[in-house]
DNA sequence: GCGCCCATGTAACTAGTTACATGATTCA
DNA sequence: TGAATCATGTAACTAGTTACATGGGCGC
């Protein structure tokens, strides 16, 4: 069975908040849910023209002031329905690769100091996304029209994981150090 | 700059505990790390012929009794150096992409139980990984020869990330459920 | 003979990234 | 005028998955 990117309902989710260009879809991707979604133009721009073909929503070209005209795309009620559709189906199973966990599989053969800064920049990384997340949060507050209450669930993901990795990161190196 | 795929150092890092076939390494593979790593058969056979032509790991034909033969390949000390580099190396940052992370910040479109659907499932998945990973600990004690440190440290992040996980559903559950 | 596991491989595909090209506006 | 940001798009690429084809050996 193919499975349908989920670029596409990504943009539809967006959509169904407010309607919105390719370019400021990208930057609040990437402002806010880069944690646990990213998308890129090369991807963002194709799938809104098959949205529109599809439609699933409708193109409308806006001038601002001061600044380019852009595309300005808007959900449907078609559109609608195709994300609640998606977003009531469980989950594909999802398959994980993580390099660092393979790095550190086969760590057996690198010196401690090696093996021991491949978990440093590992926790100094989770450790600066903890920053992050605070911020995250006080936006979420502010600027969260209607039900916040999901918003501040996957934050509340992204936190306990950084600081899970956080703790394990540590535990492993304090085994490290005791290592002969 | 094109990262090369991690492909290869995963095959040449199983390379480097023992001489195997591509078929036996697809075992292992999905017996053992899948829940950090995972590979299919179109990937390892196309992986392994390039190995071999870049001298970092050499074929032989195997007859084993009451099965049909086999390629085994093993590494070659310039694999092993190739392999060692890779492994000192920090590792790449890596994008996450979490479908459900995506369908949760958008559910504040679905109805509570169709959300909370999603929570249970996802609970349900890791509660089977934590029972998985009790035996997985137990057969590296047995099996695993040499240094098990590392082993047992990639299987203590499986089982804190899980473990997380289960307690994050379970606190978004009970939030659910006190909605208005 | 049939179904199952062993074993290897490829072709066609879907998905995602990177690099590039273009052009507007703003500000120093 | 040059750098920065806004804005859209495509072509070429890398990565990864799925489906298929093939054939040996084993047990029923």
């Amino acid at each position: 069975m193919p499975r349908t990117s989920a670029t596409k309902y990504a943009l539809l989710g967006l959509l169904s908040c407010s309607p919105s260009s390719g370019y400021a879809m990208k930057k609040f991707i990437d402002e806010s849910i880069r944690y646990f979604w990213t998308e890129n133009y090369g991807n963002i721009y194709p799938a809104l023209s098959a949205l529109e073909r599809e439609g699933l929503a409708v193109k409308q070209r806006a001038q601002t002031s001061g600044r380019p005209d852009s595309n300005v795309f808007t959900i449907t009620a078609k559109g609608e329905k195709e994300l609640d559709k998606w977003l009531a189906e469980p989950c594909l199973p999802q398959l994980v690769r993580s390099e660092l966990l393979l790095k550190l599989f086969f760590a057996g053969r690198l010196s401690r100091g090696k093996a021991a800064a491949l978990l440093k920049a590992e926790l100094a990384k989770h450790k600066e996304l903890l920053e992050r997340y605070k911020k995250t949060g006080a936006c979420i507050s502010e600027h969260g029209r209607g039900d916040k209450a999901y918003w501040l669930l996957t934050l509340d993901y992204g936190r306990r994981h950084s600081a899970m990795v956080c703790k394990w990161c540590e535990h492993s190196l304090s085994i490290l150090e005791k290592k002969s």
